[in-house]
DNA sequence: GCTTGGGATATTGTATACCACGGATATCGA
DNA sequence: TCGATATCCGTGGTATACAATATCCCAAGC
């Protein structure tokens, strides 16, 4: 006898404190971290009533944040965003690299060739969008390219690495990718990984996605002084 | 005018979260989780009473360890040890050996002749154990071998994820490294290995211990019914 | 006037009580 | 006898109350 209305599951899936997780994260990536002057301490009662619900699910929800690197939670003191410094996020991409440059093999060995034409479609929409200096989407065409290819890994374990780290270089992504010098190496690069991948060199794309990813990170060392900022705009 | 004693910050840190967290992470990487009879699912209220400790702490640990992917909290069921399953095992092992080849590429560069010494000697340490066949000390000097690997890329975020992986393989480790024919190979590899970083051949020391480990992972897959074993003992 | 100590207050950590959902069982009807 | 449905109980999810500690401010003394 079932209703002639169709619906779907509704509250039951979704855990106030999944919802919690879910809702703080996407605000707390919106957070610009590397400006001196956001507070970053995190007030629990403030969040609970924000967001309608009380400390248990919240806490439970930071914990998550938490192992996830988003916040630290001193003990008896609070919790706060967490900003990681120069030689973290260097480290980080390194392994970033690391996974990506694993990735590229294994697309060599796994990728169709209808998933490599999306990949090169993707490189060309990369080129042309700089070419026409719009960098801001540029930069979301450049993210696309990388996160294609660990997506043509077909490994769920590493894909779930990489989203992890990259979630947690977005606010470094979010200060780097201005300088546009960088990028006709970029474009190079990107079209040589392609031409590797495509022709089934796992050595080759490999170490050109590696070495690629690694020199992003030798840039963002060089100029993080540029992302650590002190000031934002013009005092307070 | 600093105080002449110098002294810790002393018990502080212990949360009875974090203490829980602690406990229930050891006990759980000693279960043997492929043995089709042991129970998965934990009871809270249980849990509780045994470490002594209220629900919430508990909870805040448990969500601890299923970002950590020991367990499995599925909502309003319960919570679950987690078994992984063939190929995500493999999909895990690829991915410590694209961690473990960076690192051996970092070790290069970053590796002391004394560090290097150290890696040697466990080696050799390895190849004479493997000779006497004792092989549940064969085996952690082989872990030793690894892990050294890791630690010499001075990466410590690499070092994490490389830990995190690592103790989610514990179970399966346990089961496997039974067949010592695998194991020559695997000294072989292991002298090479040396070999490559010792003369700073990035290259050459990241290819090794990729392919190294990543046989390991097709050794896993062509032998994993014998993990995955229906029955242990003699029945119950 | 500066430093130090003590207390008030705010905030975090923990315990417990309550609620809601899911699974199992029993009962009723076919 | 089999199946479906209703009800009950066990368990997990959430809220709240309570305990402990850290921080801040003010006062007192040097």
């Amino acid at each position: 006898m079932d209703n002639v209305i169709s619906l779907q599951p509704l509250a039951t899936s979704t855990s106030l404190k999944e919802r919690t997780h879910r809702a703080l994260r996407e605000a707390i990536l919106e957070v610009d971290i590397y400006n001196r002057r956001t507070e970053l301490k995190l007030d629990e009662r403030q969040l609970a009533v924000g967001l309608g619900v009380s400390r248990t699910p919240l806490r439970e929800a930071l914990v998550k944040l938490e192992q996830e690197g988003l916040v630290e939670i001193r003990a008896r003191k609070g919790v706060y965003l967490k900003r990681r410094g120069c030689d973290e996020v260097v480290e980080m991409v390194t392994v970033w690299a690391a996974l990506e440059s694993m990735a590229a093999r294994l697309a060599c060995e796994r990728a169709s060739e209808a998933d490599i034409g999306a990949l090169r479609r993707i490189g060309e929409k990369y080129t042309l969008e700089k070419a026409k200096a719009k960098l801001s989407e540029y930069s979301e065409a450049n993210i696309e390219f990388h996160r294609t290819i660990i997506l043509l890994s077909r490994c769920n374990v590493l894909e779930k690495y990489a989203e992890d780290l990259f979630d947690q270089l977005k606010p470094v992504r979010r200060g780097a990718m201005r300088d546009s010098s960088r990028t006709d190496r970029s474009v190079v690069d990107h079209s040589n990984i392609i031409e590797a991948i495509s022709s089934r060199d796992a050595d080759r794309a490999g170490d050109l996605v590696r070495d690629h990813t690694l020199r992003l990170g030798e840039y963002i060392r060089r100029s993080w002084q540029f992302l650590d900022r002190e000031f934002d705009g013009k005092g307070n």
